[in-house]
DNA sequence: CTAAAAGCATACTAGTACTATAGACTTTAT
DNA sequence: ATAAAGTCTATAGTACTAGTATGCTTTTAG
């Protein structure tokens, strides 16, 4: 049940492009390096899971000298589950209760299947969560955490 | 994000054991053979995987001719996360936010990394569904199924 | 004693994850 | 026009994991 790195990394390079912006109001622009250093990732690793992430829509880039990566859209507008699904595909921790992906798993009656109605209900859960917190939710309840730890 | 084969047969096996034990009222034994071949899966990957779970406590079993495996305990007292975490490990997608294999993410700040918070939410989700979902319940809401649905 | 069953170790194969390397292409500043 | 800065693309390698398979040992009922 766990998120690759490439998920990882991608969802951290997101948020990382949705603070500044939320604090200017426009999309911020900022280079592979800059994000690599930050976050402590291989910069040519970054540059495939963002080049990823723009193919999906949810960045642009601008190439050249004093080019770098932007949200495509507004930060609110950005869920977290569409990030995960460009990343780390369907949600769902079984295929046949997958909503993107769908498969048969091989049980006697899908209808029945105990397993399938337990796993049914935990992709929901996940999907919830994941598919109604935009970047721009992270960002702020990053910054209502750091200011009731007050400063920093 | 997703449940492995081991998980996936391993749960399985617990419920078909779990099934006849819930209509007999005492603990329902079977054989490896009986198992696989009802739910498909290769004898000798069920083995090991039926293997850890007795390691774990979760089953017992009986040598020799007329042997086999049966729950260790009531269905009503073996949860699907019990199962989960011996065949799959920790159910947390990202280990800073695990409750039982914590390890720091690498991000400059834990107390106010976006991602963490964001994905402790969704560790407490499935950890919900499935540290409170007993095999009896899964039983249950088979059998509840089959009902609505007219015989089978 | 023998057959049926679990127990145990190991080894093989295929796929995936992550990283690393190398170069091509595009834009901008000078 | 050229060089620098940056993205784009492909490939290759290493390490780990999943899934399967093989073979042998131990226990127990009859």
């Amino acid at each position: 049940m766990r998120l690759s790195k490439r998920g990882e990394y991608g969802l951290r390079a997101m948020i990382a492009l949705a603070e500044p912006a939320e604090k200017s109001g426009a999309p911020q622009m900022m280079q592979i390096k800059e994000i690599a250093l930050r976050e402590q990732i291989s910069a040519k690793f970054l540059e495939q899971i963002l080049l990823a992430l723009k193919n999906a829509g949810l960045l642009h880039s601008k190439m050249g000298v004093g080019g770098g990566y932007y949200l495509a859209r507004p930060a609110k507008e950005i869920t977290l589950g569409q990030i995960f699904r460009v990343l780390d595909g369907p949600v769902a921790p079984i295929k046949c209760v997958s909503q993107m992906a769908y498969e048969p798993c091989g049980c006697p009656d899908e209808e029945t299947c105990g397993l399938r109605l337990a796993m049914g209900d935990v992709r929901n859960a996940i999907a919830d969560i994941l598919d109604n917190t935009s970047l721009a939710d992270v960002t702020k309840r990053q910054s209502a955490v750091r200011k009731k730890l007050g400063v920093k």
